[in-house]
RNA sequence: CGGAGUGUAGCGCAGUCUGGUAGCGCACCACGUUCGGGACGUGGGGGUCGCAGGUUCGAAUCCUGCCACUCCGACCA
């Protein structure tokens, strides 16, 4: 019994979709020899976008149908990466995390209405019992009957619940790789609350962590003002990162490119003081394409007017109680009466995220991965494996890095340098260490940082305190 | 869903028009020489030519149908 729960703990971590980025068991040395990396010289001919063909180039993806990839290694730990970035602000800000199954039943979307209303790009299934079933798009309605199942009284709100699943659209035409693929992971959180006034600093604190989850990310996302639809209000942003490889068009002022971002030790809890960190993030022009409004964007100075493309990393939303009220979502008041809550709910998609980073952080040799998202911290290159030296040196240097903190890669292949050069940039770790014989005679390795092209040569006591610390 | 393309070895491609033993580069395997920016030589392995019919003595090649994937548009996190 007891060795069947361990094992059933072990198989949770597995399924909770990302937790694990490192570092390795103990002893263990992520040598380059014994990983997975398969990693393409030549483009594959279907790839179109640069983040699309630098995935598949580095190894990080695979495609398995159209809209439909397979992770593998390297990719694995960027998206796990990005999701502990999530995760945390989620956390942060309040959120709660739950897990809800992929599978959802009919029934549950008829009582909102949406089960007719989604068109063809919902995937529908039936089970074994003809039951009708559906591979959610997103999850409204479930997590509704979640709440409307144990939630009774206004004293137990906020509520706001989130998970990070995947999800599936069955769009007319994938395209552009991850971008915009058929499945695709995405963190939605449903916030819950007793009016709108409640539901407004709900929004608003997921506002705050969007701020801060994409600028940890090393990300500069704007938010823009987003239709509502037939809620009205001004309660919709999409945040948008600006890439030259874009989806859309957007418009915004230049000045939002600098501005702060909320601090970790933010207040989520105080109304007034979230309030007027949005007040400042809306108060200038920001918009898409499809909101852009010419003559307010023309009153924007022209030397501060920015006109560019862009991708959509998130979406926040508040409906009101468009699922509550037909679903019967409510809690009694203070003043005992029952009433439908007002939500919201609030998407990142970590999956599209992997590839928006690159197509916004790439040069000519590959990627160029910030460092809170990189599958690897250092790569630790032997350009002369199998000589005694070096390979002391590197597993030396391998392993106090990785006591200090650091997730390392070792190349320890026996390839000639440029190969391990070539490597080292494509698949873009902040770090190269470069461990030759010539310098190491020396007692010199050289440190090259893959942002900047900069190199450094320094002793390995040197190379180690500065990437430890 | 309209329009346009492409399916030949793991990847990139030639061969198809004009039917006659399936090729090239990279990658892979062996040996040797190399070794600070994707080395070179010699030898070797690997392909139901997307699938199914048809025409023909003979089909990667011609005909018919289907499937998959990509691009442009409409649509979308």
């Amino acid at each position: 019994m007891v060795a069947a729960l361990g094992a059933c703990q072990r198989l949770g971590d597995v399924l909770s979709a990302g937790g694990r980025t490192s570092p390795p068991a103990e002893g263990v040395i992520m040598r380059l020899s014994r990983y997975f990396l398969p990693i393409l010289r030549e483009t594959p001919k279907e790839a179109e976008i640069v983040s699309h063909r630098l995935m598949l180039r580095a190894g990080m993806i695979r495609q398995q149908s159209a809209g439909l990839y397979s992770w593998l290694p390297l990719g694995l730990r960027v998206l796990n990466k990005i999701n502990r970035i999530v995760r945390e602000e989620q956390d942060r800000s309040g959120a709660v995390e739950i897990l809800m199954p992929t599978i959802q039943s009919a029934d549950l979307w008829r009582e909102s209405g949406r089960y007719d209303a989604y068109g063809k790009e919902m995937l529908r299934i039936k089970d074994r019992h003809d039951r009708e079933m559906l591979y959610g798009p997103t999850n409204e309605e479930m997590v509704t009957d979640i709440f409307r199942s144990y939630v009774r009284s206004y004293k137990d709100l906020p509520l706001n619940l989130y998970h990070i699943q995947w999800k599936f659209r069955d769009e007319v035409r994938p395209r552009f790789g991850l971008m915009r693929g058929r499945e695709f992971l995405m963190k939605d959180a449903y916030s819950f609350d007793l009016d709108q006034a409640g539901a407004r600093h709900s929004y608003n604190k997921m506002f705050v962590a969007y701020l801060r989850t994409f600028a940890r990310l090393g990300l500069k996302a704007i938010p823009m003002r987003a239709d509502t639809g037939p809620i009205g209000g001004d309660l919709s942003h999409e945040f948008i990162i600006l890439a030259s490889t874009g989806e859309s068009e957007v418009f915004c002022h230049k000045d939002y490119l600098d501005f702060d971002i909320p601090a970790a030790d933010t207040d989520f809890d105080s109304r007034e003081g979230l309030q007027e960190i949005i007040d400042r993030w809306t108060s200038l022009y920001a918009a898409t394409s499809e909101m852009h409004d010419a003559a307010a964007f023309a009153a924007v100075a022209p030397e501060q007017q920015v006109s560019a493309r862009g991708i959509e990393v998130g979406h926040i939303f508040y409906f009101g109680t468009k699922y509550s009220e037909p679903m019967g979502a409510t809690v009694t008041g203070p003043d005992g009466v029952d009433r439908p809550v007002h939500m919201g709910s609030y998407g990142i998609g970590p999956s599209r995220l992997a590839a928006a980073i690159i197509e916004a952080s790439h040069d000519e040799n590959g990627i160029v991965w910030p460092e809170a998202v990189a599958p690897f911290d250092v790569a630790v290159l032997n350009l002369k494996a199998g000589d005694s030296g070096t390979d002391a040196a590197c597993e030396r240097i391998y392993h106090e890095l990785t006591a200090a903190g650091r997730d390392v890669l070792y190349d320890d292949r026996d390839d000639r340098p440029g190969a391990k050069f070539a490597t080292a940039d494509l698949i873009g770790i902040p770090w190269q260490l470069v461990v030759g014989p010539k310098s190491l005679a020396e007692g010199k390795v050289e440190l090259k940082r893959r942002a900047g092209g900069e190199r450094e040569t320094l002793s390995i006591e040197d190379a180690i305190q500065r990437l430890g610390s």
